[in-house]
RNA sequence: GCGGAUGUGGCGAAAUUGGUAGACGCACUAGACUUAGGAUCUAGCGCUGCGAGGCAUGGGGGUUCGAGUCCCUCCAUCCGCACCA
């Protein structure tokens, strides 16, 4: 074989990897482990396209370099397979959702193989595989038996708070539970039935059914998460969301607020994402206090992060939706209440976010009075206090706060100043806390500080409030009511939900004849005939959401066939959490804060070690599709090339990038794409037709996906693999541009070329290498080393390129330098090192080869030459031995003649010398 | 509005703790070879100037012997959150 072939040596290669399961993973290693994951993939119908790969591949460089360095590595991939598409084709063509969901798995396996990813495929999961669902099952099973307990501050199973409640009731119990549940002793407990004590559990368990309001999507049919929910519409798809109060199951996320808040302090994730999911989380610090309503016997609670502005508290605004709304409204506001309770009400989710600006509110008639001057405050409702946040209700202040001023101003309430150094309040509020307190009773004269403990001790010695921690976060609803997704391990006796056994899991999806809800309404498994549990209680109907499956997935790759465990103790032992999680930023409120709540919850339950399941996180950039257009002119079938196109009316219209190359369409191809354009006339610019580009989303729609199988098929997996690194960097977002991968290419060629002679014949040489070719090697080597530990793949590719370069200058074919950088390029282009490797005479893979580490040696007898400057301007060139102490070099500094005629006769008042970098010399 | 990021040639980009800005690749230009190919090799390629040199990292200011990098300020683009009390 004289040229490179890369079709050939990839299909051997990928073969001999398979045959030889290569990258067997097993848990009872004695070396050390190192964990890289990959987000798995929603196997959809279209296929990979260039741009899924882009972290697949540098996970996949990690996991080869580790092997290297003597790692034992973990590297899978499975499937995500339970989601909305393979339904809806369900739904329209009647084929079972699992077929379509296998097929599709076949097709990107053999894509991902085309690639040469380092997998090990008899690890790979599947959400949809009953062996694995099972397990998800198991874990909603150990939520449903649990409940957080605070005094511990962890879960907690639910027998040691039965047992609890028959000896003392709940008065000692401090745990997180509903709002509303009541104190009881232990005699009124056993004094319950079965149904009330069932009802009082489940306000403790951490996964629950309650009525909710939900995020409802009428044409999806089911309703959907907040994270799921974009702008007031369906995040797939796009479909108008209402709000609609359902029976669901939700989990108790918000026990572990404070915890997955904590946590994030402890992972190395990129600061976005953790900001997004304190974001999420929403945590502020303020104090929760009651306003006696006058003349009720009512109190309204309020939450407030300005205790120190209670003073300046003039009104009180309630949400529409606010319970007391009802119970305080005097008769004389009654019908004007009702108006706008009702409009608030009808207006979307979407109109109220859309329409900030407007003030509207309406007067209840009713007055509160501030616990702390006696004042009498009126009471309103406005749909600027959301009933979702807090306790529905606020104490408005409209000298400290903008929308309280802005509120106040439009229905003429008092705005009263209460700190000295206030700006203005005529115009706008000011919100800052400098100064001191005027107008504000007891801590008239203090500041903000010495101010709020005083606040706080009255709230208690009062008993009116007390300090409070809020969170926007709420409970994750857990329903969905769709076909495709685990069933809910529930069944239910005179409306009570219960478990089944343990042992009867996997509880499977049953056969129905369509995929659509029920005539009565009720989900699609409502269809299942004789599905009963014990042929007589109903199943729960709705199955879990999409993130159910990928919440826990990590564990079951560490031992993926165990029928006994989730996965055994020795796997999670050894395994324990993923050093390096790589996928997209999208997952950021969704995916990664669910997984941390279920992580946490099997760690609390000492189900794992790992308090975080992933201690790296990267976010690879999605890389973009590059449309092309043409510009057909209206009413007409003639098509005008871009730069022309402004003298003519034309409609812009996709074309697809296969058949334009260089943005220059072919127009054979063009009049064969389709029938329509069969007869096309163009008006061309230089004999060419230029197509227009815009960067979007790759989809089938816009004709814009590029096929990993063409690329592998013209220039090989390794180019492409080579090429999507040099892009750019892993984060970055990029639009996918061929230009550049004939470079790459052009350098793989030149890196076999070192290994022939003229005649194309392998060939290389025993002598030993020069300090020049060794030098070359070792900063190659040190250079890749140093970018694969700190992520920066695309300088990794610029430096193969320099030192083949460089060795193809020196016309160096000399085992010695070859074979060290055979295996340094081995993580990035695996296929042409294996077919070197072998080469060279070894018949083992080149993943078991130990990786060549920078040499001491090397490094002493080597020198590196330090460019000096004086004052700031370069002067001149001195050479050290790369260890030189630094007295040493100071000595030779200022003895060197070249240097010395710099000087001028004057000595330097200081020498600074950066290592391995530059010589300052300060006159 | 709040929070986060980014801004460097014609293009993708590099510069790891402040230390010779533009490595490497694409495109482009000139040349060599030739079985004419979308192959290979050599040289050039930020702007400006004949040249030595001067000017350049979104704009302005600062710290420093020295700033793409640190500080202040303004501008632009992207992302996230958003009546959160």
């Amino acid at each position: 074989m004289s040229e490179y072939n890369f079709n050939h040596i990839e299909k051997k290669w990928q073969r001999f990897w398979e045959e030889n399961n290569t990258f067997k993973a097993t848990a009872d290693s004695k070396k050390p482990k190192y964990y890289a994951m990959d987000m798995f993939p929603y196997p959809s119908g279209a296929g990979l396209h260039v741009g899924h790969p882009l972290g697949y591949i540098a996970s996949d460089i990690v996991s080869r370099y580790k092997r290297l360095q003597g790692y034992n590595v973990l590297h899978p991939m499975g499937f995500d397979s339970f989601g909305l598409p393979a339904e809806q084709y369900a739904i329209q063509t009647g084929q079972h959702p699992a077929i379509t969901t296998e097929e599709n798995i076949q097709r990107y396996v053999e894509q991902l193989k085309n690639l040469g990813f380092s997998f090990d495929w008899d690890l790979e999961v599947r959400t949809s595989d009953p062996g694995y669902y099972k397990w998800t099952q198991w874990i909603f099973m150990q939520l449903f038996n649990s409940y957080y307990n605070l005094a511990s501050d962890k879960a907690a199973p639910i027998a040691e708070l039965v047992q609890e409640f028959e000896q003392h009731g709940n008065a000692q119990v401090k745990a997180v539970c509903d709002e509303e549940t009541p104190v009881f002793s232990a005699g009124e407990w056993k004094q319950m039935d079965e149904q009330q004590q069932s009802e009082m559990l489940l306000k403790y368990r951490l996964t629950y059914v309650a009525d909710a309001v939900v995020n409802w999507c009428p044409a999806l049919g089911t309703v959907l998460a907040n994270d799921e929910v974009k702008d007031g519409l369906s995040e797939r798809g796009g479909y108008p969301v209402e709000r609609k109060l359902m029976r669901q199951w939700m989990m108790r996320i918000t026990a572990y607020a404070e915890r997955l808040l904590q946590g994030l302090e402890e992972i190395d994730w990129p600061e976005p994402i953790k900001e997004m999911q304190r974001n999420w989380i929403g945590k502020s610090v303020g104090a929760e206090m009651a306003f006696p309503v006058e003349n009720t016997g009512e109190k309204i609670k309020v939450f407030t992060t300005r205790l120190d502005t209670v003073y300046g508290a003039t009104f009180l605004v309630l949400a529409p939706e606010h319970e007391l709304v009802e119970k305080i409204t005097t008769n004389a506001q009654r019908q004007e209440v009702k108006d706008y309770v009702t409009v608030a009400k009808n207006r979307s989710e979407r109109e109220r976010m859309t329409d900030v600006k407007t003030v509207s509110g309406v007067f209840t008639g009713a007055y509160a009075i501030n616990p702390y001057n006696q004042e009498r405050i009126p009471v309103y409702i406005a749909d600027y206090v959301l009933a979702g946040y807090g306790t529905g209700a606020v104490m408005a202040v409209p000298s400290g706060d903008q929308r309280d001023w802005n509120f106040a101003t439009h229905f003429g309430l008092t705005i009263v100043p209460i700190l000295d150094a206030q700006k203005s309040i005529d115009t706008q509020a000011d919100a800052t806390k400098e100064g001191h307190y005027i107008n504000s009773g007891i801590i008239n004269g203090l500041a903000y500080q010495e101010a709020l403990p005083v606040l706080v001790k009255f709230l208690e010695e009062h008993g009116i409030g007390k300090a409070k921690v809020n969170y926007r976060m709420r409970d994750a609803v857990f329903s969905r009511q769709r076909y495709w997704g685990e069933p809910v391990p529930v069944y239910f006796k005179d409306g009570i939900p219960h478990l089944i056994k343990e042992s009867e899991l996997p509880l499977e999806l049953p056969k129905i004849d369509a995929y659509l809800p029920t005539e009565t309404g009720e989900p699609p498994l409502g269809r299942a005939v004789d599905w009963k549990y014990e042929d007589q209680y109903p199943y729960e109907l709705s199955t879990m959401p999409g993130w159910a499956g990928s919440s826990w997935y990590w564990y079951r790759y560490m031992d993926p066939k165990n029928e006994e465990a989730f996965a055994s103790k020795e796997a999670i032992n050894y395994w324990r959490d993923v050093d390096l999680y790589i996928g997209g930023s999208e997952h950021a409120t969704g995916h990664l804060l669910y997984s941390r709540f279920w992580n946490k919850f099997l760690y609390d339950m000492g189900l794992v070690v790992e308090e975080e399941p992933f201690k790296k996180l990267i976010n690879q950039g999605m890389i973009q599709g590059r449309s092309n257009f043409v510009y057909r002119i209206k009413d007409s079938n003639t098509f005008v090339s871009h730069g022309l196109k402004d003298q003519h009316d034309t409609t812009a219209l996709h074309v697809d990038v296969n058949i334009v190359d260089n943005d220059v369409l072919d127009l054979k191809a063009f009049q064969n794409w389709r029938p329509e354009y069969a007869n096309a006339n163009f008006i061309l610019e230089d004999d060419k037709y230029i197509c227009g580009i815009e960067i979007e989303k790759m989809s089938k729609s816009k004709y814009n996906v590029v096929s990993p199988d063409d690329i592998v098929e013209r220039q090989g997996a390794d180019t492409l693999r080579m090429y999507e690194m040099f892009l750019g960097p892993l984060e970055q977002f990029k639009p996918w541009n061929t230009h550049g991968m004939d470079g790459v290419l052009k350098f793989l060629k030149r890196f076999w070329k070192l290994f022939h002679d003229n005649k194309g014949d392998f060939a290389v040489s025993d002598a030993a290498p020069t300090a020049e070719e060794l030098k070359s090697l070792h900063k190659t080597i040190k250079k890749v080393e140093e970018d694969i530990e700190r992520f920066s793949f695309n300088t990794s590719v610029s430096t193969f390129m320099i030192c083949v370069n460089e060795l193809t200058q020196l016309k160096c074919n000399k085992r010695a330098i070859l074979e060290p950088l055979t295996i340094v390029l081995s993580p990035y282009a695996p296929h042409i090192a294996e077919e070197l490797w072998q080469m060279l005479g070894h018949s083992e893979s080149v993943s078991f080869a130990s990786y060549p580490q920078w040499k001491e040696e090397y490094l002493a007898e080597n020198s590196f030459e330090y460019p000096v400057s004086v004052n700031g301007k370069m002067r001149t060139k001195i050479s050290f031995a790369v260890d030189t102490p630094r007295e040493e070099m100071e000595k030779a500094v200022v003895q060197d003649e070249q240097l010395l005629k710099f000087l001028e006769g004057k000595s330097p008042k200081k020498i600074i010398i950066v290592p391995n970098k530059i010589i300052n010399v300060v006159v």
